[in-house]
DNA sequence: GTTGACTCTTACGCGGCGTAATAGTGTATC
DNA sequence: GATACACTATTACGCCGCGTAAGAGTCAAC
């Protein structure tokens, strides 16, 4: 089979096909003498796992690692990338509650000056201090605890914010009607989100 | 302020102070006669909103839309990021559910194969038709369907694996320990994990 | 003037290919 | 055998968001 017919059977563009030569990935069972590269049934089935693999968004590297050497723990690599999946979704998870409430203050109120340095310093420091001690973690799952630091801290600045808007608006006239849809506005961010959120993001 | 300084500050290392003032998305307040950059408060409240953009995962190019013309519609942006957002993290659910069904039929039975390149085509073909249909979708929508599809197929890959398993095993001798294990692990599978996931998938 | 901390620019590297550009091959038709 | 046309090959740049040098200039302090 050629590249094409094989691109065509799987999906996979040619480029993929000549790419994963390259590397070392997925060698074709034979060349031609004209260099042309031929794929016999068994090489289709390896396909198929690097494919299945790649769903499972693991890099090539260790898709080659997996394939290439029998002896490799199968089932600890997956678990450890069932655990990756499992925080990126919970990262996103987080990240849909944080823009929903920035959605329900209003885009234009994006401005987090007033969880200024000053504050962002200490937490720094917080978290550089809490960190420290376990360094030997795996590089993701500090990056991963990092970003949900982040998040948390952003949630903070939000809730900072509410409390900023709800002071600046108490001291305007509370008859007008800008001053209230946007009291509703928090009012609706504090029931509806907040709690859920917060829960979520600092509890878990 | 110096990029050091702001470097400190806000955790944004100078590289990327220097990247985002090559690329125009954060330009410092002045230059000294030597080149330093210098950056103002303005300049940091800036920074901020960058990086809340950044944290919502918009990229780079858009972030700059959105903060350089204030025209912008910002709550459409947002919206778009909360759906894109919502689909990586259905997507990533999905492949949850897959990732553990796998690893419940063990990872050795990673073999596809069965489910081979005809049924392929034709899932192939109808998967085209079906998405010539609706050519004006956007990119990133078409991307995901087109993922959805895979993972449907290979939940139902899955399927036929469990049958053909199960197939196989009939046939053995049942008393076997290893046959009854395995049997354990599929009615496992199926009872726990695959009406779930596939339910998840299959009727979203 | 010398150290040391800081800064600048330039450029390569990563991952996983897409997208040319250019050139050789294979097969069918006139 | 020439020509057309589909297919293939290699090489190399582009993407995104920076990290990481390398080499050179700048600032304040002693």
């Amino acid at each position: 089979m050629t590249v094409k017919e094989v691109s065509k059977l799987t999906g996979v563009s040619i480029r993929t096909l000549q790419y994963y030569d390259k590397i070392g990935l997925l060698k074709p069972a034979m060349y031609t003498e004209s260099g042309y590269r031929l794929y016999d049934e068994k090489a289709l089935e390896m396909l198929q796992q690097i494919l299945l693999l790649k769903e499972l968004e693991f890099p090539l590297k260790e898709i080659k690692q997996i394939l290439s050497r029998p002896d490799f723990d199968r089932n600890k690599a997956l678990e450890q990338q069932i655990k990756l999946l499992t925080m990126k979704k919970e990262h996103l998870e987080n990240l849909i509650c944080f823009a929903r409430g920035i959605q329900l203050m209003g885009v234009n109120t994006m401005d987090f000056s007033v969880f200024d340095t000053k504050k962002m310093e200490e937490y720094a420091r917080q978290a550089k201090e809490q960190w420290g001690k376990t360094d030997e973690y795996k590089e993701f799952e500090q990056k991963s605890q990092s970003r949900s630091k982040e998040e948390e801290q952003a949630v903070m600045g939000n809730f900072m914010q509410l409390f900023a808007d709800f002071g600046k608006l108490k001291d305007a006239r509370p008859e007008s009607a800008d001053v209230q849809s946007h009291v509703k506005k928090l009012q609706d961010y504090i029931t509806e989100h907040f709690y859920q959120c917060s829960k979520d993001i600092l509890f878990s």
